[in-house]
DNA sequence: GCTACCATACTGCCATACAAGTTATCAATC
DNA sequence: GATTGATAACTTGTATGGCAGTATGGTAGC
């Protein structure tokens, strides 16, 4: 059923770990729904322990919780993640733009212009591929803007929100995302550093106008008091 | 040496990873230095297990850096990761600030004044007292303003950062800072919002106002170009 | 003296086995 | 029928052994 593959020669807990990501992202493991590490090792043919250390990844990611001796399940949404992620994207990515923006040469238009060209031929297919293209849009734009280290950083938070995203692919305005995107190559190309921030700006806060619906409609899928991984509360430990 | 031991009876592996982020925060284990599986386990007697689970957590914290087949070794400080960080506390803690000085009955004064009374009393003390007094003042007023949830989730953050107030402890202007917190409290003694919000920013703006020179000074505790834990570059696994 | 090579001593990674705690099941008892 | 208690079937946690890949030191050959 599904193509992802262990490749026993490359680290398996790693692989493991971007494989269940993509699996919680895109709801084929759904908000609550238990699972062990024996039965995912199963799956994949492969002992328990890397399944272990993936789900120690993912639970530091906040996508899973780890009870300790009573099991694992797929985390909620946290909604206020998911802001978090949103502010910080418009944050740098505007940031990025703006860069590319004040100097011309940096960015490679052609190269643009083929990203969103993918947009639309995708755009009638599969949900899933168009935010795959928008991620490669996206990234593209940061790794131009030689910001590819502070993307990576991003990403992990980001995971929270494409789940929300993939939530919403039935009533995605695709071609108004795309016609955003032209937007702010438009700014690029113009050398309008301040056109090309307001244009990502305003897309990235589009984005996710309709997540108070998307709650509303899925409350089952988010929570309001999440719990986090372990106990940081002390970072120093206690002297007394 | 230490006087952090092992609780057989409790889960090994998120005491190693609590122990063990103290001692890179606090420099006992300090960058670039090369920590095995094997070593650790030894100094605490545990199997490798738990050690290597903690390296997991602490990798994806940007405190530890593993090489797949060739070591793990202690990160270097991220100033991008640490700039972010008192970002985020700015904008989290003076919402929350905001938010008691709105509700007078919320903020028990005299608990926050006892923090304060605290630091005094260890302000010239050992300066990593300090430094935990400083935290539970403002774990405290998280706490109060019911976003204890948030805070948790900037603590891993936050680790970055202590390491650099630990760097800076000789030269810390101890008694300003005190008197900054006491005029946070005084905002919200006196329902001043707008006050009490200053008065943070204002605090958590210079407390790290002498990164640069810290930078400077000790070059080879710092990092401009970190290398993230593992592959996040394609959330949604590429199809082509 | 310099380079190429090989043995050795590491490293992190994975599989397996065992331990300890939690939940579910079901039967005996009230 | 409702409650309680033992037991079995889970769960995650830890210990151990062996594996493959990497750095290192020394040595043979030039």
């Amino acid at each position: 059923m599904r193509q992802d593959q262990i490749d026993q020669t490359a680290p398996i807990a790693r692989q493991l770990t971007r494989f269940l990501r993509e699996r919680i992202i895109r709801n084929d493991l759904h908000p609550d729904q238990k699972i062990s590490e024996s039965e995912i090792a199963q799956q994949y043919d492969v002992s328990r322990q890397p399944v272990r250390e993936a789900f120690i990844r993912l639970a530091s990611e906040g996508l899973v919780s780890v009870l300790p001796q009573r099991g694992t399940r797929v985390s909620r949404i946290d909604v206020v993640a998911v802001r978090e992620a949103r502010f910080l994207r418009e944050a740098v990515e505007s940031d990025i733009v703006r860069l590319l923006a004040e100097a011309p040469g940096r960015a490679d238009l052609a190269e643009l212009d083929a990203h969103i060209d993918r947009q639309r031929a995708v755009a009638a297919g599969d949900p899933l591929e168009f935010i795959r293209a928008d991620e490669a849009f996206h990234r593209t734009l940061a790794e131009m803007g030689g910001k590819a280290g502070i993307w990576r950083k991003v990403q992990g938070l980001k995971a929270q929100m494409d789940r929300v995203r993939v939530l919403s692919l039935s009533q995605f305005p695709v071609n108004k995302l795309i016609d955003q995107h032209a937007a702010i190559v438009a700014g690029i190309a113009a050398g309008d550093p301040a056109r090309a921030e307001a244009a990502t700006r305003h897309h990235l806060r589009e984005v996710l106008s309709d997540l108070p619906q998307i709650v509303t409609a899925n409350p089952a899928f988010f929570d309001d008091a999440p719990d986090g991984d372990e106990d940081r509360t002390v970072i120093i430990g206690g002297g007394e």
